[in-house]
RNA sequence: GCGCCUGUAGCGCAACGGAUAGCGCACUAGCCUCCGAAGCUAGUGGUGCAGGUUCAAUUCCUGCCAGGCGCACCA
């Protein structure tokens, strides 16, 4: 649809610029945009500032003469009937005004052909998997788990919504360390139960949730060995279900302790070693990392002849090329930064391009109660789990909360004052706009016929109300590019606005049957495109409220 | 010390390198005999500091200041 006359527009700029004689092979992608102020037509483009340099002249005596190449290749083009005017405004830009019937045609295509017309094929049936969460389980989940939940959720239903094939996966620290404290932790409260008197060591995990799984272990008479996998099933089981009430479901979850044992991790170090990555030094087995630019070189077996973290990591990203995928996602917590050059590394090593993996940073999200920060601390069980936040602002707020700033960026947040003004989130002046169009659609003794005229919606809210719903798709696109979905976020908020704008002034139903019908189409198409978004979020999208 | 993230209105946040820097909360003044006032309209108020690149800088580069996070043969 817009993707259509876009690329059209910039054919027909294209040819403009080889009419003035300007057209260079090296020059950069010529760029079409919708402009920031809508006053300055449908599209436009900046090329005439980009060439005044090289030209040696005012941009808009650049403008001004390429325009007019423009304005004869439109007279010969299929476009001719759509385009009202070409003109050069501001400091140089050339803007495209077209007709309203573009506008009304593609309006058209949502109500008839409903979510289907706002796919777009981007991904052409690539394969990405996208891994995030990836908690330890030692514990509920925490709010920077629920944000990266959030987000890579999120993420998959847009890259799936636009064609891609996407898996969700979690990868599961279910051996090592990690799970031999917590193995003990449970072993001490274990001995507490039978009246020893114990010593807590800081280092281990000290919620009253080992002290439950501690008396069901008792009941069980779990051996003390395997106390560590224990408890871990136990608190898997929990992650699930947080997961699943949070709304977020993954296709995999993937087990190191399988990885470790299936070899795939020593094929991984016999091919670096047949290429040339690996070496001996101190006692310890080092990836030369600084081969593709890392700082430093890395261990990946230790002189005590155990692996660090690094060597069933380098083996499961390998493992995931091997399965198929050919992009990889990952989300990481900030504390990870560090830990993109190695693994970066390590898929070049195999010779995948670097770009093969996106490794997005989230951000934590910083929780307050009543003005005070929290501190966090997984060991010590003193944080705010995700379960806290679903039950204190619920899912749809919530999920929302965690979208609405950049990923990368901190999110403060505050559970009372979310609590406090829960009415007043965001959330529900997108979901509001849905359940009023819902509303009106009930009360409507009128039907939307097919073959109705649009051309009666001339309000300047009713036009842009429909442009608006045509940007749907470029805000898809750019969730792809940053690899980030808030930016749907933004754009619900500004539908909605558009929306509410366009009720407060002009009455859908009472008005004669062709108005109505056309204005009932317009706030269907609206619904439509509410819904779709909002189903992306991960949000429920009420009729009534 | 090194690396990453962030400095925009009283507070919380927007702005592919573009045109008059937007929105919510708060505050002020209005709008329901009429499709849902969880809404709309108007007003108040802002780019941390100093340079640089550019026709154009909130955006890119350098330095400084401030806040957060990370810098293991931990996971």
């Amino acid at each position: 649809m817009k993707n259509n006359i876009q690329q059209e527009l910039i054919v027909l700029v294209s040819a403009g610029l080889g009419r003035a004689g300007w057209l260079q092979e090296n020059r950069e992608a010529i760029s079409l945009d919708l402009p920031t102020d809508k006053r300055f037509g449908d599209f436009t483009t900046n090329i005439a500032l980009k060439l005044s340099k090289e030209l040696k002249q005012p941009p808009r005596v650049v403008a001004g003469q390429l325009v007019e190449s423009i304005r004869e290749e439109i007279e010969k083009s299929g476009l001719k009937d759509l385009i009202t005017q070409v003109k050069v405004e501001g400091a140089g830009f050339i803007n495209f005004y077209l007709k309203e019937d573009y506008f009304y045609e593609e309006l058209r295509k949502i109500i008839t052909k409903g979510k289907e017309a706002l796919k777009v094929d981007l991904g052409k049936g690539k394969k990405v998997l996208i891994e995030f969460v990836s908690a330890n389980p030692t514990g509920s989940l925490s709010v920077a788990h629920a944000r990266q939940a959030a987000v890579g959720d999120c993420l998959s239903n847009v890259l799936s919504f636009i064609g891609f094939k996407v898996s969700r996966e979690y990868y599961l620290n279910d051996e090592g360390n990690q799970i031999n404290i917590l193995g003990r932790s449970v072993q001490l409260r274990l001995k507490e139960l039978k009246g020893e008197t114990i010593e807590f060591p800081e280092n281990y995990y000290q919620g009253d949730y080992i002290k439950d799984i501690a008396k069901e272990a008792q009941n069980k008479k779990i051996k003390d060995e395997n106390l560590g996998d224990f408890a871990a099933g136990h608190i898997l089981k929990i992650i699930k279900q947080e997961l699943d009430d949070f709304g977020v479901k993954f296709d995999c979850w993937y087990s190191q302790k399988e990885l470790a044992k299936s070899g795939k991790v020593e094929q991984a170090f016999a091919q670096l070693k047949q290429k040339g990555f690996l070496y001996e030094q101190d006692g310890a087995l080092w990836f030369k990392s600084t081969a593709f630019g890392d700082d430093k070189d890395r261990v990946i077996i230790k002189s005590d002849g155990s692996q660090t973290y690094l060597a069933p990591d380098i083996a499961y990203h390998q493992d995931k090329f091997k399965r198929g995928y050919s992009w990889l996602i990952n989300l990481w917590g900030p504390d990870h930064h560090g830990y993109i050059n190695r693994i970066k590394a390590s898929i070049e090593a195999f010779g995948h391009k670097k770009d093969d993996l996106s490794v997005v940073i989230v951000q934590l999200a910083t929780i307050f109660r009543n003005g005070q920060e929290i501190q966090m601390s997984t060991r010590r069980g003193q944080y705010i789990t995700l379960r806290e936040v679903l039950d204190e602002v619920g899912k749809d707020a919530s999920r929302f909360f965690f979208l609405m700033r950049r990923t990368s960026s901190h999110l403060d947040f505050d559970l009372e004052v979310a609590k406090k003004q829960s009415s007043e989130n965001p959330v529900y002046y997108v979901q509001y706009a849905h359940a009023r169009i819902c509303s009106i659609l009930r009360g409507s003794p009128v039907k939307i016929k097919d073959d109705l005229d649009l051309s009666v919606l001339k309000e300047k809210e009713e036009l842009s109300l429909i442009k608006k719903l045509l940007e749907f798709e470029a805000t898809l696109n750019i969730c792809l590019v940053t690899c980030d979905p808030y930016m749907l976020t933004v754009y619900l908020q500004e539908l909605a606005e558009s929306f509410h704008k366009f009720y407060d002034l002009h009455r859908v139903l009472g008005q004669d049957d062709a108005l109505t019908g056309a204005r009932l189409a317009l706030i269907e198409g609206t619904k439509i495109v509410l819904s779709c978004g909002l189903e992306l979020l991960g949000i429920a999208q009420p009729e009534k409220m």
